[in-house]
DNA sequence: TTTTTGTTCATACTAAAGTATGAATTTACT
DNA sequence: AGTAAATTCATACTTTAGTATGAACAAAAA
């Protein structure tokens, strides 16, 4: 909750300065009000994305009564949620963030490339890799995604 | 990505008119530039959280878009997807050792346990393995097999 | 007969994958 | 407030995987 409060504080700190520098060139009219408010509002996309992507643990606990209520988000494409035997991937203690990136090896990403789509580093992905073996009892990726397969777990 | 396309069309939209009617705001000078470009800040901070959030949702779910439809249309889908293409290895250039290579590399096999099994050295399985890689165009084995299987040749 | 193709193998290398360990932070639960 | 489980990350290390290259050999095709 801190460093929620702390990043949110930099942010801030950074678009005032960011700001004053515009304010500047507006008045030296060399920056048009609409450059201003388009770079402004790419910036907090940006900013929005990321801390989303950040809090997206939390979001995903919270069924689909959430999402519904989220913009744009047609309902159809939420309903139809994993078919994933949940009750087997508590049984082997596979973890959410472990079955995420089970799930992405599956596709054939590299270690490197789950990362980068989970936002985690590759370390952790390899933590959960390993993780993952020993509970499938696999002994290569491959196999844990062979088995997995064979299990309903993906 | 029709749905991604949709938003964002949608979104760019609601800007052009919210920006031309504060546009119009500023001419009047009753709209500071520093409140414009902080509600236009905070508009896309949250279009950015909510975008992001709704991504996370989809990109969650996609890949066990298969599975899905094989689930809800019992086990006889699965059960008549048996036989290889035959023709289509032909197609793909895949040769009748390469193809042995493959299957036992989709059981989740080392290269090692696959010369073993297929009676030749490791350094013939990393060639096999290399060929099918182009052949199949894929980066990894573990994307070589997911390819393989969802072009129905092994 | 020459050429092509498939299969085999080796060597040397680079790039990933996986292991082991320790640690900081978060979250959920008591 | 404290605790256990989960998530994250790093570092150092070992093991596989994959690439590039060259080559030998047999069988089919030209």
């Amino acid at each position: 909750m801190r460093n929620i409060v702390i990043t949110f504080g930099i942010i801030c700190l950074c678009s005032l300065v960011l700001f004053q520098m515009a304010k500047v060139a507006i008045i030296k009219d060399t920056l048009p009000v609409e450059v201003l408010v388009g770079v402004f509002s790419l910036l907090f996309l940006v900013i929005g994305i990321l801390y989303s992507r950040r809090q997206h643990v939390i979001v995903q606990h919270v069924p689909s009564d959430h999402e519904n209520t989220t913009l744009l988000a047609p309902p159809s494409v939420v309903i139809e949620t994993k078919p994933a035997d949940k009750t087997l991937i508590e049984q082997m203690g596979i973890s959410k963030r472990e079955h995420d990136v089970l799930c992405e090896a599956a596709l054939g990403l590299s270690n490197a490339e789950i990362a980068q789509k989970l936002f985690i580093s590759e370390s952790t992905v390899k933590t959960h890799i390993s993780n993952l073996l020993v509970k499938l009892n696999a002994r290569r990726r491959t196999e844990a995604v062979k088995i997995a397969k064979e299990l309903n777990i993906i």
